[in-house]
RNA sequence: GCGCCGUUAGCUCAAUUGGCAGAGCAGCUGACUCUUAAUCAGCGGGUUCGGGGUUCGAGUCCCUGACGGCGCACCA
């Protein structure tokens, strides 16, 4: 035992000096045969069932009502032999106990002054009473540490700094409200879009993240190995090819939530990992799985925040309730450039408009329909700050859409935009295996040419949809982006742990 | 990937022209039985992100690398 503390002696000698102190606090809580860890402590009540049930106490009034509660020390206030600790449990909420001679006894007060830090986690038994400046607080009979911390907490009279916030959101959670709020809101809105999607009988399933072939998006994947199969494997880019596998086995309204893979940027809008609502409704079409998006947007807003008016980071108001606005790809684009744009419109011609705008083209690689959309997006995309949906896209660029039931040359395809960025996309599903196949193999030519985003010849899902595969609608959602819709954060701090470089 | 800015005590940040590395909170010691970021007195705490260079002398200037933020490009 006595070699053990030499040995720790030793390691102390290169820690900071408030870890050192905290250990030697914990070794000291050891060796007068106290616990620092101990597997439970008679806790009875929540601070915030404290709050509660005892919220109408007036100032200087006491009960005899005893409790144990537990929680996070964030500030002690110490007058001799009255001791003051606010304690503070997950939800943020806090609640003052105080410790006193009389109450616990000199041994006891010693011992919480000279062990307790600020940040360890505590129990205190006692009566609920109000201080005479009407502080609701327990008054000790006995206390007990319940897990010692070992670090110290930041200050809490100042913002974290953004990246500790990020690599450290155990710490962030501790001392931000907003940190906590954050994730709250999203398990909200994320329980609100799966109560939506039960609600209308849709199935939820979880289809590979491992993949063989990536397909379903245009994206960059990630690439890993399998030792077993002796083979490269892809983390996915979309489900979507897997959730069709599901309707023609007859899962008619089908959805998955859960992470899509791009290697590819990150900003304030994009993280390599993010989460994706992908869901497909048989015999719907882009009109019903557009409404059906709008029910699940204006719904998570109401059961997460009460409003479909919300109120964003910055203060502002963002309002998401009734109707939303559409507008079609082509005539919009026209009228902002003050000509006839068509799908019909010579990609040359295309060009030409595009280099007079200054936009940057790839001559060789891109397509009429590449084209118009950067031309779209360029002129338009930034000014919709309110929810719009961008319907009838150019066929180039959506291989897995089918054509617009009138109009040639364009898909039923609609993205939504929400405050400038795109929230969520839908389309009429192409279920037509021939027309498919014909389109995955334009996409392999582009791959051919070097457009490391297209898509490949996917046989194994061919082959699933010659089985037949009813008319379809269907809708990809990224779920960080609506908490961006909803709140007004950026990317990070809507995912709890985003993807840091590693120190 | 390119450009700009940043990295100093546990946390948040200062440091004049290149001239003894500081503050607040936190920590330690002491005082205080109703405090609210308690207060008061005293004390300790630094690989100034790493490596190299210029200089009598570098937190500060130069080169290089790491990490972060912002802008641009790409993507949802």
């Amino acid at each position: 035992m006595g070699r053990v503390d030499a040995a720790e002696g030793e390691e102390f000698e290169d820690l900071p000096e408030q870890v050192r102190v905290r250990r030697e606090k914990r070794d000291r809580i050891l060796a007068a045969g106290g616990e620092a860890y101990p597997v439970s402590v008679p806790r009875t009540h929540s601070l915030a069932q404290v709050r509660e049930g005892w919220a109408h106490l007036q100032p200087g009034e006491e009960t005899d009502d005893v409790v144990g509660v537990t929680g996070r020390v964030v500030f002690l206030r110490g007058t001799g032999k009255l001791v003051f600790a606010t304690l503070q449990e997950g939800d943020g909420t806090r609640l003052q106990a105080m410790l006193s001679r009389d109450g616990v006894g000199e041994q006891a007060l010693a011992a919480w002054k000279s062990d307790v830090d600020l940040g360890d986690v505590v129990f205190v038994r006692g009566r609920v009473i109000s201080s005479k400046r009407g502080e609701l607080s327990v008054m000790a009979e006995a206390w007990a540490m319940a897990a010692k911390a070992l670090r110290p907490l930041p200050v809490l009279h100042k913002e974290l700094s953004e990246e500790t916030r990020v690599r450290q959101r155990y710490v962030d959670l501790i001392v931000r409200e907003q940190a906590r709020t954050n994730v709250r809101a999203r398990s909200a809105v994320v329980r609100s879009l799966r109560r939506t999607l039960e609600d209308r009988g849709f199935l939820e399933v979880e289809t590979p993240m491992l993949q063989t072939q990536h397909g379903g998006a245009s994206a960059r994947p990630f690439v890993t190995r399998s030792n077993a199969f002796d083979t490269d494997l892809f983390l996915r880019i979309a489900p979507e090819l897997f959730l069709k596998r599901c309707v023609v086995g007859g899962i008619e309204r089908v959805f998955e939530i859960n992470r899509n893979f791009r290697n590819e940027g990150a900003d304030s809008t994009h993280s390599p990992e993010f989460a994706m609502l992908e869901a497909y409704q048989a015999w719907g079409d882009y009109d019903s799985i557009g409404e059906l998006t709008r029910t699940l947007v204006q719904t998570a807003a109401q059961e997460a925040f009460g409003t479909q008016v919300v109120t964003l980071a910055d203060g502002g108001e963002y309002d998401l309730s009734g109707e939303w606005t559409s507008i079609s790809m082509y005539p919009s684009l026209s009228a902002s450039l003050g000509e006839e744009i068509t799908p019909q419109t010579p990609r040359e011609h295309l060009l030409v408009v595009a280099e007079r705008l200054g936009i940057a083209v790839d001559t060789v690689r891109w397509t009429h329909g590449k084209l118009v959309e950067e031309l779209w997006e360029h002129r338009i995309a930034d000014s919709l700050e309110s929810p719009t949906f961008v319907r009838d896209f150019p066929v180039e660029t959506s291989p897995l859409v089918r054509a617009h039931r009138e109009l040639p040359g364009v898909v039923e395809k609609w993205d939504l935009y929400v405050r400038g960025f795109e929230l969520a996309t839908g389309y009429s599903e192409l279920v037509d295996p021939v027309v498919q196949r014909h389109r995955f193999t334009e996409q392999a030519r582009l791959a051919a040419l070097g457009d490391d985003e297209a898509m490949r010849v996917d046989e194994d899902f061919l082959r699933a949809q010659e089985h037949g595969m009813p008319p379809c609608g269907g809708m990809g959602m990224g779920i960080d982006r609506l908490l961006m819709a909803l709140t007004g954060l950026g990317i990070r701090e809507t995912i709890t742990f985003p993807l840091v470089k590693p120190r």
